[in-house]
DNA sequence: CCTATATTCGGGTACGTACACGAAAATTTA
DNA sequence: TAAATTTTCGTGTACGTACCCGAATATAGG
């Protein structure tokens, strides 16, 4: 027997009940001072009995104030396009939320390089925002500057991989770990027990490796757990380019015994190049992240998995989140970790990001 | 060199400009009667250039109109709590733009009688509606239905499931094919070439079989594409307690070249007890949707794979898509085609639904 | 050319909330 | 107790758009 009606009030009821004013009603709600305290207590009361909606769109249209988001994310680069799809998603958000007074300025940066970030960061701090919206890469970094923001008083939002000791105000973005699990208990049902595994990082700053390194764990726990036999071969491969990709793979690629290729992160299709150039598209080859290189080996085959994370909705849940904590004064999830959403030749059509 | 900072231009500006009032103005943009041919060119050409875009939420505030919604779905049942999903949607959507004066009543009918459809739909056109949200599982009268919809200029979207010739505004919801195509490739990885499959549908009113023999046909479409020389056994069940299941599918399960079971609707969970009753969980099984009863199966390792497609996103964008048609006055996709996600024992947890 | 009717237009108010400004009441100070 | 302050509160306008009502203008009819 729920009251599903609520009859839509206003300040104006409230204010006739009070038998006050609507200012003094305003006042209350925005807990702003010259009230007393017991006509404040009183439309408090009433407040509560009536179950108050504020009408968002009435407050939205007279309140002139501007919101002030940032942004500060890797730009988008040629050794891999990934960070388009959150930007995609941020920009989606801004149009969105253009029409409720919000304004976006982005700060990108090279996420091979640290310095470009500091640099980013020192800017953006330089002037006046109501949130930010912050991609962690370069760990130590991304937690002086969320300590910078947090004296200033400002919310943060992380995407796409968390700070460990979780400072901001929420987390929006993959669970590395059990991305890292599952991608193992995938493999599991591939590979029987005395074939072994070649596990690759391919990244050239170390510090990348906090996403890297939660993936490799979740990965390993899984085999331990199941008891599993299979050997585990791990190789990090610090130099990006195709060749010292492709000379550091073709000698543990000896071994014979490897039956799948596991890549932790979005540069599965410079593996996949190389294994086409080798001649070994029959390994099993399982990687992140939904780019159009990865797509196209995919679809030859040569890819057989990639797990992806919704980055395009990261960006945009990021955005939503500092506005619903800013503009709606709703309180909002400390973390939202995406799907974790395993993408073959035969689903990729439909996956919209 | 595109520009970004559009000045935000109103009503009041364009009326400036072409000399005129604000009134006037007004009646170009609803186009109402009442302003010559010329002072509508002048204007509208003022429009064109300024590239106006209203201002959503003064228009909203200072129309009064409602909107009303009407949802048209089957009710949960015993049997399965799948419409459970998208009706969570469709309340979510409700509460979200209740503010934008949208007004939802709903109309549940039986998923196993047609004749309950018949009649919510009559209820559902003696009433005044602006907008219907539809999930057709009975075809012919769907098809009726949305006839008498369209001479009466209501538009209707479709969830869950197309309707052969496609009559609505938009489809929300899965590519039935690509469904059953994808499940035959996850079973063709975990088969080999001398074992077989059962394919189960199981469904009491022929006519839900729209659905399930889309899918259906996607599934042989691979096996067929890849040559692959696996026997596919078919078998449809009409009853749907559970000692009929055990006995039509104990029966199959004779036969021991089958490896793989293929549910094509949610019904899954009951196949799942019965293979755990039948001490049959060696089998590998597949199914759809994501239930709790199906969850627990995935869990215990019973069911190998579950096939999920977002039906509370279902039932948020189908209430979406007319809010975008009718008060934003935005073109609509006609298909909007849900992603197929793969559910596995390691990545339910993160389902978010 | 004058009235009658139709057409074209502008003034003004409303939507629900925010907030500036100033008035009234309460309190302190002299 | 009057004046000076502080506290408390109400009036009024604004946000950008919708739409009612009536005024001005144009057209038709005689």
């Amino acid at each position: 027997m729920e009251k599903k009606e609520e009859e839509l009030v206003g300040v104006k009821e409230i204010a006739r009940l009070a038998k006050v004013s609507i200012a003094t009603v305003d006042r209350v709600l925005h807990n702003r001072t010259g009230v007393s305290v017991k006509t404040k207590e009183k439309i408090q009361q009433i407040i509560k009995e009536l179950n108050y909606q504020p009408n968002i769109v009435a407050r939205t249209l007279a309140s002139r104030k501007k919101l002030r988001f940032a942004v500060i994310i890797p730009a988008v680069s040629l050794e891999t396009a990934f960070w388009q799809a959150p930007l995609n998603g941020i920009v989606q958000a801004e149009s969105a939320f253009r029409q409720y007074g919000i304004v976006v300025e982005k700060f990108l940066f090279d996420q091979n390089d640290r310095k470009s970030f500091i640099e980013q960061a020192k800017l953006l701090l330089r002037k006046e925002f109501d949130g930010v919206l912050l991609a962690p890469m370069f760990v130590e970094e991304s937690i002086q500057f969320v300590g910078q923001c947090q004296l200033r008083l400002i919310p943060v939002v992380n995407i796409n991989s968390d700070l460990p000791g979780q400072d901001g105000l929420a987390y929006i973005g993959p669970d590395l770990y059990q991305s890292g699990y599952l991608s193992a208990h995938l493999i599991s049902y591939l590979v029987k027990p005395d074939e072994s595994i070649l596990l690759v990082n391919i990244s050239r700053e170390l510090d990348n490796d906090h996403h890297l390194m939660r993936k490799e764990e979740g990965f390993r726990a899984y085999w331990q757990k199941k008891k599993a036999v299979n050997e585990i071969i791990k190789t990090d491969i610090q130099q990006t380019d195709l060749p010292a990709i492709k000379k550091q793979l073709s000698k543990h690629l000896k071994n014979s015994s490897i039956r799948a290729v596991f890549v932790t992160n979005s540069r599965v299709a410079a593996v996949a190049k190389v294994l086409e150039e080798l001649e070994r598209t029959d390994l099993l080859l399982i990687g992140f992240d939904f780019l159009e290189d990865s797509i196209a080996y995919l679809k030859k085959g040569v890819i057989d998995f990639l797990i992806c994370q919704k980055p395009q909705e990261q960006g945009y849940l990021g955005m939503k989140a500092l506005y619903d904590k800013l503009v709606l004064h709703q309180e909002i999830q400390k973390n939202q970790f995406m799907p974790i959403d395993i993408i073959t030749r035969e689903n990729y059509v439909f996956y919209n990001n």
